[in-house]
DNA sequence: ACCCCGGATTAGACGTGTCTAAACCAAATA
DNA sequence: TATTTGGTTTAGACACGTCTAATCCGGGGT
C-alpha cells in the first residue's frame, strides 16, 4: 500500500523528531534524505492526505500515531536485519547499514518473525539502537543522555552510537568505544573536543563534539537489559 | 542502473527461452508477468535499446549475451534465497518464493556471496532447479528431461519441479516427490494423467499432464552432483 | 490473389516521484 | 512600521511503468 519511499520520509521525520522534537521542517526532510524542499512538500501533502502525519504550512510536521506506528514497521525491520547480518552472516559492524537500508521495505511479517525468533527476540541492534516491539509500541530512551551531556570526570556505560556514518563506526569500533563499554570524561576542550578514557584497555580517546553528540550514554551501576551486544 | 522491473522482465524471457525456445513473443511475456501486450511492446523497447535483448517486429524477442547474464544473476539471488530461506530460517519448501522474489532485486553482491557461503556453495536450491554459478554462465540441464517424455515402466530421478504454485509445491511434497526421488512410471492416461509409483514409500500418485510436464527426471544410475537437498 | 482475424504495435493518458525556476510568507532587522 | 531575507510552497516539466482504445501486420482460409 505505503511505497517504500514513503516508509522513508516517515523513517527520516520519525528520526528528526527524536532528534530535535517536532515540527520538522521541509529543509531538514530534505537535507536528511538528499531531496529538494519542493519533493518534500509534495511528499508530505501525500503523506497528510493519508491522515500519517499533521502538517501546519510554513511550520513544519509532526508523525501521526498511524504515521509513528509505520515509522517503528521499517525502524524494526532495520534494526533487525542489522542484528541478523552481524550475528548469522558475518557481517561487520559498520557494513549492515546500508544492506538494511535496501532490503527493509521488503521482508514480509513473516520473515520478520522467523529473524527475530532466530536472533532470541533482541531488543538491541548491534549499535545499541533499540529494535522496537514486536507490537510497535514506541521504545523508551529515556534512561540514555548524550555524551555531551556530561561533564569532565563522570563515569559512563556506552549505551548506543550512532550509525548513519560508516567511517565514523568504523573509528569508534577501533577505539574499543561500543555499546556497553565504560568510559570517564578526562576532559572537555572549549573547541568542542571530548576526550575519553576507556575503561576497559585504559586508553584515551578524543571525539569531536560532532561524533560525541551522537553517542548515548547511561549511569554505570544501574543493570540494564541491554547487554546482549554482540561485536563485529 | 537496471530497474527491479527490468529485471523482472530479463528473468521472465529467460525462462521463457529455455521453456519455449526463442523467439519469445509479446503474450507469452504479458502473461507470464501479468501485464498487458502493449506495456510489453514499450518495456522490450527499452531493454532493446541498452542491448539487454534483440527483436524482430511482430515476431518476437531474444535476449542478448548480456541481458542473459542480468537475468542469470537475478536467477542466482532467487535462488540463493531460497536455498537460504529453507536452510537457515525454517521455511517450508512452498514458501519461500514469494519472498525470493522480493527480495531478489534488492540484495549486495557482499550479501550473494556470504549467503552462498553460507550455504556451502550450493548448485542447486530446494526444487532441485540449478543455481547459476558466481560467473553467471548459463547452467546445463541437458542431463535431464521431462516427466512426460518418459513412457510406462520407466525408473526415474526427480531432478527438478517447478516452483511457480505454491499449491502444486504443498502437493508434491506431501506426495513425497522432491528433487532425489526415485520414481518410476506405472500409467499414462490418454486424457492426460500420469501415474508414478515413489520407490521409497511405495505409494503411487496421479499427477495431471500439466503438473507432470513441469517435472524433470534424469535416469537413476548415473550418480549426479544434485543430491544435497534439504527437505521442507 | 484476396480477405480476415488474432496478435502486435502505436497513440494517448495517468499516477508516482523527482527536479528547477518562480512566487510567496513570516520572522527578524532597520 | 517598512523592508529584507531565508525557508516554503506553487508551477511546470520530465522519466518511468502502466493502462485502454485504436491501428496495423501478416499468415491461413477461401
Amino acid at each position: 500500500m505505503l511505497s517504500d519511499v514513503m516508509e522513508d520520509y516517515l523513517k527520516a521525520i520519525y528520526t528528526l523528531q527524536l532528534e530535535h522534537g517536532p515540527p520538522v521542517s521541509t529543509s531538514d526532510i530534505a537535507e536528511y534524505l538528499g531531496k529538494t524542499p519542493p519533493t518534500v512538500t509534495s511528499m508530505v501533502g501525500k503523506l497528510e492526505d493519508r491522515g500519517l502525519l499533521d502538517r501546519e504550512k510554513y511550520k513544519g510536521v509532526e508523525l501521526t500515531d498511524e504515521g509513528e506506528t509505520v515509522a517503528l514497521e521499517v525502524l524494526r525491520h532495520h534494526r533487525l536485519l542489522e542484528a541478523y547480518l552481524t550475528e548469522h552472516l558475518d557481517y561487520s559492524w559498520s557494513e549492515v547499514h546500508d544492506e538494511a537500508d535496501a532490503l527493509e521495505h521488503h521482508i514480509s511479517e513473516e520473515f520478520e518473525r522467523r529473524v527475530a525468533a532466530a536472533l532470541g527476540e533482541p531488543e538491541v541492534d548491534p549499535h545499541g539502537d533499540p529494535i522496537p516491539s514486536a507490537d510497535l509500541t514506541p521504545p523508551d530512551s529515556s534512561d540514555t543522555s548524550a555524551l555531551t551531556d556530561h561533564g569532565v570526570g563522570d563515569r559512563l556505560v556506552v549505551s548506543r552510537v550512532s550509525d548513519r556514518d560508516p567511517a565514523e563506526l568504523e573509528y569508534l569500533s577501533e577505539a574499543g568505544v561500543t555499546p556497553g563499554t565504560t568510559i570517564e570524561i578526562t576532559d572537555i576542550a572549549p573547541f568542542g573536543m571530548v576526550t575519553v578514557r576507556v575503561v576497559d584497555n585504559d586508553r584515551e580517546q578524543s571525539l569531536p563534539e560532532s561524533v560525541a553528540r551522537t553517542i548515548r550514554v547511561r549511569p554505570p551501576d544501574e543493570p540494564c537489559d541491554n547487554e546482549e551486544v554482540s561485536p563485529a
